[in-house]
DNA sequence: CTTAACCCTTAAACTACATTAAGGGTATTT
DNA sequence: AAATACCCTTAATGTAGTTTAAGGGTTAAG
């Protein structure tokens, strides 16, 4: 991107502190932002029929996050995005995301390459999710996000594995011994 | 898009015949084409260490289908598709797209919404597939797709809900009872 | 016509993971 | 400083889904 792209983009960006806790996005709200996120981390999860969080995605410093779904076709979202830790976010709403798209090519391109990567991601997260054990799923979340298996706690962990925090205990126990 | 844009278009585009059982992409290679189904039916489905077939998605009439991971990066993929039914289907080639990418700045557009939505598609069966039991998820298989319910066989679609034949053979009997 | 290659179903034995319960540790709030 | 809310672990019991095996049906190939 040129000085000129990127002064149009900052000056369309947002900067909010989040604190532990606060959410960005809520269950039944339509996702106003696309969110990138400068410090701390987030959850993206839903939350089923029995109470239960199912993590999707978390994103830390130097990430996207949105639910691109709520904020494309402005429909009430299914999920929820909750900070892990205190942040420091910078967001740009829709309308101005659009702007950008419009007047700046560029934008579309980049903003094009952020989702397909972010597609991606996902789709070796269920390929993951559907063909490999609890213990080989934890396994390569080491490997991708090394700096995460020490900065979550292992409810937030389980959570994103699709397992009992009570089955990542047994895992990581089990994986110690060898 | 104008006639421009469906002129310049149309001519990069490439029609084949694909017969049953016939792939487009194999494990290893670099994914070529962004193709679109005219008619016929395809999977596309990574094979675990243990030689079983787990399908990601199914692509009939109107729908898109590509390893855009393997595509954008130009790195051997870790997926097949492979046709289901005799099909036909119109590809343009990586450099092709990006001509069109470059040069109309409506494709940019246009090609941003497809994977949009093919990534909504794809985060709500992650979420289904991590919150839901077998018989929810067949249930909304056949809730989004009616008519692939008849036209599949049955193993193809354990493959996709992530289960093995029997158990989906035993869970359609428990529901008929109903 | 015959054989082979799929495909569907049922049922018994098995396993990966969930549930429940309990005890102890460590932050965060009051 | 105390109280509360989280968080981690272990262990017994329970269950959704797998594995193995077997029989029969239907389509494709020699």
């Amino acid at each position: 991107m040129d000085v000129e792209e990127i002064h149009a983009l900052t000056g369309r960006l947002t900067e909010r502190k989040i604190k532990r806790r606060q959410f960005l996005l809520q269950e039944g709200d339509v996702c106003k932002y696309f969110t990138y996120v400068q410090s701390g981390c987030f959850k993206i999860y839903g939350v089923d029929d029995k109470g239960v969080e199912h993590n999707l995605a978390f994103a830390t410093e130097d990430d996207w996050i949105s639910d691109i779904g709520s904020l494309h076709k402005e429909q009430p979202s299914k999920l929820f995005i909750e900070a892990i830790e205190p942040s420091v976010v910078l967001q740009i709403s829709k309308g101005d995301l659009w702007y950008l798209y419009t007047n700046y090519p560029k934008f579309d391109r980049n903003f094009r390459v952020i989702i397909e990567n972010k597609y991606i991601e996902l789709q070796e997260r269920l390929l993951q999710t559907v063909s490999a054990t609890a213990l080989e799923r934890y396994e390569s979340f080491i490997n991708q996000y090394p700096h995460l298996a020490n900065r979550l706690p292992n409810t937030q962990i389980a959570s994103y594995l699709g397992i009992t925090p009570e089955f990542l205990s047994k895992i990581k126990n089990e994986r110690f011994k060898k």
